[in-house]
RNA sequence: GCCGCCAUCGUCUAGUGGUCUAGGACAUCACCUUCUCAAGGUGGAGAUCGCGGGUUCGACUCCCGCUGGCGGUACCA
């Protein structure tokens, strides 16, 4: 039976490097048909972030990766003095200036298969120090607490951060101290930024939150995320949840710290938007503008205009965030010349008796070769932007009434 | 310093001794389309596979060294 635990710290709120992680313990979970632990590892009573267990929680809410089971670490206290107790009493560790601290033996060698690129890694006990088990606090350090947590948990395969690695010796000691069998481990490269160093602020959002906030959408953030440092092989990119489900295999995670590429991100959430149809797309820009009212009355209106536009809207936004400058005219500043143009523009629709794209279009043509301009100028005038939805389909749309009424106002 | 991990286009990667004159995707450039901007289509440029030694009839692929990057070296996780 798989389980696979992720054992977060609430010292701040996960970074994308942690969220990938807990990605990958859910998918292998998932693809074994195990289960999924979320473990609060809350024993660093002084770094305690207020806010951050709760994030924890609505990130892989977020995500869609709820965990099957949920353990916080400080109230299992009894199960960690009783194994340092143990521990004691077989002379393995010893108490010193008031905490407990584990003994590391001569002359011995910590191996085991990482199967992250299946490779045997190993550590001299030379090049491990003693190390504190119970902090004169009383509480564990997480070389202790996440051993004996793992072993009572039953936890098959340990995924993590291969910041891990040179602790990993650490574990392998206490499980033998206590004649436990150690689990599989897996040690993730980090996620860097673009200049190669550990993710930070200055790359962007911190959380995946914030870019949800930004206009990710969920399922292109989980597909990018998942392709960081994962390949099933071949040139497939574009993968659902249960695509990813069935694919993903440990022995397909890659050795290399990928770098974290903001614009592929941005492409990849151009494509999901894209693949939306219309339904799943309003309701996601209903949530993501719920506290932009002029954005959500848009959405209520007539739901027939509405899919046209979000036809049309469809292709032009990689994140749901560039939806209201599309949508949303905004009273443009015109020069002399522009004025000009759209007096003409006005004229010219007035005369329109069929109103519709190919009239309009025609419209529009013939004001731009008499003042010699281009379409972009017709842009700025109606939209406030130079660039926007095609004009001919958005103003039949809209009707010639409210355009003509538009129009007068700039025009004047 | 010591210990460990890693090393293919700018980026994500495919590649497990010959099929590689190294494939795909993002980004970039050109063209097509065109009322703007996109999307889409076609094509181009872009990697002497970090460097140096081996092993082999033959190395991107195996071994060693070097260099570089990253991580660890806490009564933090």
């Amino acid at each position: 039976m798989v389980r696979v635990r992720i054992a977060p710290s609430p010292t701040g709120i996960p970074h994308i490097g942690n969220t990938r992680t807990a990605l990958f313990n859910y998918l292998f979970a998932k693809h074994n048909k195990g289960k999924f632990i979320l473990r609060i590892e809350d024993t660093d009573r002084k770094r305690i972030v207020q806010g951050a267990q709760e994030a924890i929680v609505e990130i892989l809410d977020f995500l869609g990766i709820p965990p099957d089971e949920t353990y916080i670490q400080s109230e299992r206290m009894d199960e960690y003095k009783k194994h340092a107790k143990i521990l004691l009493d077989k002379k393995l560790a010893y108490e010193k200036e008031g905490a407990v601290w584990m003994k590391i033996p001569e002359n011995q060698i910590f191996s085991w298969t990482d199967l992250v690129g299946n490779k045997s890694i190993s550590f001299k006990s030379q090049d491990v120090e003693d190390f504190v088990i119970i902090k004169s606090d009383g509480f564990p350090t997480y070389h202790l607490a996440s051993v004996v947590d793992d072993h009572l948990m039953n936890i098959s395969h340990i995924i993590r951060g291969d910041e891990w690695i040179s602790s990993t010796p650490k574990h392998l000691l206490l499980y033998k101290s206590f004649s436990w069998t150690p689990p599989f481990f897996a040690h993730l490269p980090v996620i860097l930024g673009k200049d190669k160093k550990k993710l930070s602020k200055r790359d962007g959002a911190e959380s995946v939150l914030d870019y949800g906030n930004e206009g990710y959408l969920r399922d292109a953030l989980l597909n990018f995320m998942v392709l960081l440092g994962w390949n099933p092989g071949g040139d497939k990119e574009i993968m659902s949840m249960e695509e990813m489900i069935r694919l993903f295999e440990l022995k397909d995670i890659g050795t290399v710290a990928p770098i974290f590429d903001l614009q592929k991100l941005t492409w990849m959430n151009g494509e999901y938007v894209r693949m939306m149809d219309n339904k799943k797309l309003k309701a996601s820009l209903l949530e993501f503008y719920s506290q932009d009212k002029d954005v959500t009355d848009f959405l209520k209106g007539d739901p027939k205009t509405l899919d046209l536009i979000l036809d049309l809207a469809k292709t032009r936004m990689k994140t749901l965030k560039e939806f209201k400058d599309l949508v949303l005219p905004k009273i443009p500043e015109l020069s002399e010349e522009e004025r000009g143009i759209a007096k003409t523009l006005l004229k010219k629709l007035l005369v329109i008796k069929n109103w519709n794209k190919t009239t309009i279009l025609s419209a529009m043509k013939e004001v731009l070769a008499m003042h010699k301009a281009k379409g972009s100028v017709l842009y700025k005038i109606i939209t406030g932007f130079e660039k926007g939805l095609p004009l001919p389909e958005s103003l039949e749309i809209a009707g010639k009434e409210k355009v003509i009424e538009m129009l007068k106002r700039l025009a004047i």
